[in-house]
DNA sequence: TCAATTATTAAACAATTATTAAAATGACAG
DNA sequence: CTGTCATTTTAATAATTGTTTAATAATTGA
């Protein structure tokens, strides 16, 4: 993964309404929410989170798929791999490491 | 860890020099780096990288001490652990997972 | 003390971002 | 088709952010 694409997933998560959006999304697992029932959840207008929603896809840190009048948003736990992979790269130069990352 | 703490955490390394800083600080470990070897090493401006500094400082994720004429820097690995958990919290609902973090 | 070095602060500006309201698209049931 | 529901797009605005330059601290050695 590239500097600049983890900039831009860093971004897409740096905002409050995103970050619950991706929390929740991260509990719903692969087969995601609607847009609507995410919107209803946070309490925040349609538009708005279409405009979270573009930032979260654009970052490649979320997929959508439609299915009849409704858009499923879901995490994309590969590219969250991705970033937090390189967050924690060669951390303290391969001595005792200070960042053990949980298990899940 | 709260959500606002995290939203901070994020956008402080949501930015092309201070993930670079960030990073250089998650290699060096716990002694760190001083401002000016940093400032060097990125071809950043001082009063910039004090800019950059002060973001990932109120952020949490670095930690600074002076040593005569130079301030040291390093990155806080508690809080970037904390943050990281926070993203990955109750992945999947339990199920079979699907952001297994690496273990360092 | 003085000058040199290291780092921070302040002010100004251009660029980006989040939110809102309104209009527009796309999908389906009747 | 037509109307309705779900979501997106557009345009406008207020707020935040990164960079630069210049000025200001803090530390040390001569």
């Amino acid at each position: 993964m590239e500097s600049e694409q983890v900039v831009t997933a860093l971004a897409a998560l740096a905002q409050p309404t995103r970050l619950a959006i991706f929390r929740l999304l991260v509990v719903c697992g692969p087969q995601g929410m609607a847009a609507g029932q995410l919107a209803e959840k946070l309490d925040v207008s349609p538009a708005n989170m279409s405009f979270h929603f573009n930032k979260l896809c654009h970052a490649g840190l979320v997929v959508s798929r439609q299915d009849g009048r409704f858009v499923y948003y879901a995490a994309n736990f590969a590219a969250m791999n991705g970033m937090l992979a390189f967050l924690t790269e060669n951390c303290c130069e391969g001595n005792a490491c200070a960042m053990p990352v949980k298990k899940c």
